[in-house]
DNA sequence: TATATTTTGTGATTTGTTTCACATCAATTT
DNA sequence: AAATTGATGTGAAACAAATCACAAAATATA
């Protein structure tokens, strides 16, 4: 029943992303219309890439004339329910989730962190601004907000036992930063943020690159990376 | 000459890593062989996919005998240059700049953050057990501690401005939170985290499971998941 | 109105990754 | 000592993703 189910987010969703990052940069500077080309260049990938991950997404532009900008990005909203809010429940009032409680960006895009949870609330209410509560008000807040989707920051020895009890609240996707693959239904998404690990993988890189004497071989070393 | 490189890490990496988190578990209950299978029931993964995980990185087991944890975990730690310690800086100590100069996960893996630098370094000295230093010591610190890394966790304002300047001074690796695609020399590694983007990525799969009604139309779903 | 131009959208092809299938080897059993 | 068992390691096959190449459409030009 309970299973490891590794998500990894898709890459052409992960390019949409970036796309629509761009747009939005583009629409600000008074940008009206793009291109393929135009979005490729800016984002670092091909032309047609950009073509064929709208077409999976089922974004059309106009032959000749390119997309509308602002067509394409309520396209987008749409497509990624970003026309609705979203109510969020943040795990685990330490370092990283205090900073995570703050972070401006989340509301910018109508996601909302109504409910922090902590098995001490009382040592982190002052220093946050969002409600800090202890773990058996979760299944209330859930409910009344009808959350779908938490951030696990607690330490990683308890971090199952947190996304068990989140799910049995009926939580249905979870960020999670702690350093452990959770053990989840098949149809609860979980995306990991492992800091370490992407220290590490630079670190390799990194000396992967400087073992290759300068820039001789770089042929060599980007056929180990993933574009 | 500066360019947009979106270097992703390799799966076949980020899986190494899971695995040797696995094994370190493994240790420290006393277990001392494991078996491709061992580690593949732990990771969510097949028992090919380890193997041929370790042929990439050149790594070899005994026949029938499977894989001795000591030796594995060994090997990993020159693979991945874990056998000596690692200078950081961390560039922007926000709120998430300065979770992260106190993420004590870091300095278990033998990364160490020597030194932060924010633009308004007084404001921050008092809150961090780092050495918090203003933008032009840079140079200095980096050149000391033979600083090869950086966390960049400053507004995607200034993400690009700062980024030149580190790779100015030497860095060839940077763990970017800023949430702006930077333009760098071929020969620098970036690393994105993008905070918002894995959140929006959960919410749009959840919406996405829920649209199709519980648990009926689970394979048309994962076909859109790269597992 | 006809022709040329430019850009999209998508089958066909190539390239990359995962899974399959099995030869190979080492340990154990007979 | 031979036969059997159970694991690794890796070419071959299947699958997935990215690139190529070009038809179709919309606009501009003559």
């Amino acid at each position: 029943m309970k299973q490891i189910t590794k998500y990894i987010i898709k890459n052409s969703l992960k390019r949409i992303f970036l796309y629509r990052a761009c747009l939005v940069r583009l629409r600000l500077m008074g940008v009206e219309k793009v291109f393929s080309y135009t979005l490729a260049n800016e984002t670092g990938v091909t032309s047609e890439q950009v073509r064929k991950d709208f077409s999976e997404f089922g974004i059309k532009g106009n032959k000749r004339g390119g997309y509308d900008i602002n067509d394409l990005l309520e396209k987008m909203e749409k497509i990624f329910h970003r026309n609705k809010d979203h109510n969020l429940v943040l795990i685990g009032m330490g370092n990283l989730g205090l900073a995570l409680s703050k972070y401006s960006k989340f509301v910018q895009r109508n996601m909302n962190i109504v409910a922090t949870f902590d098995i001490d609330p009382f040592k982190q209410k002052q220093r946050s601004d969002i409600p800090v509560y202890s773990m058996d008000r979760l299944k209330e807040i859930v409910d009344r907000f009808r959350v779908k989707v938490a951030i696990l920051a607690v330490p990683e020895i308890s971090a199952q036992e947190v996304a068990d009890k989140l799910i049995r609240h009926g939580i249905k996707g979870i960020v999670n930063f702690a350093p452990v693959l959770l053990k989840v239904p098949q149809d609860v998404i979980i995306s990991n943020v492992n800091l370490c690990d992407e220290l590490e993988s630079v670190i390799y890189y990194v000396h992967k690159q400087i073992k290759v004497d300068g820039l001789k071989n770089l042929e060599l070393l980007y056929k180990d990376m993933k574009y």
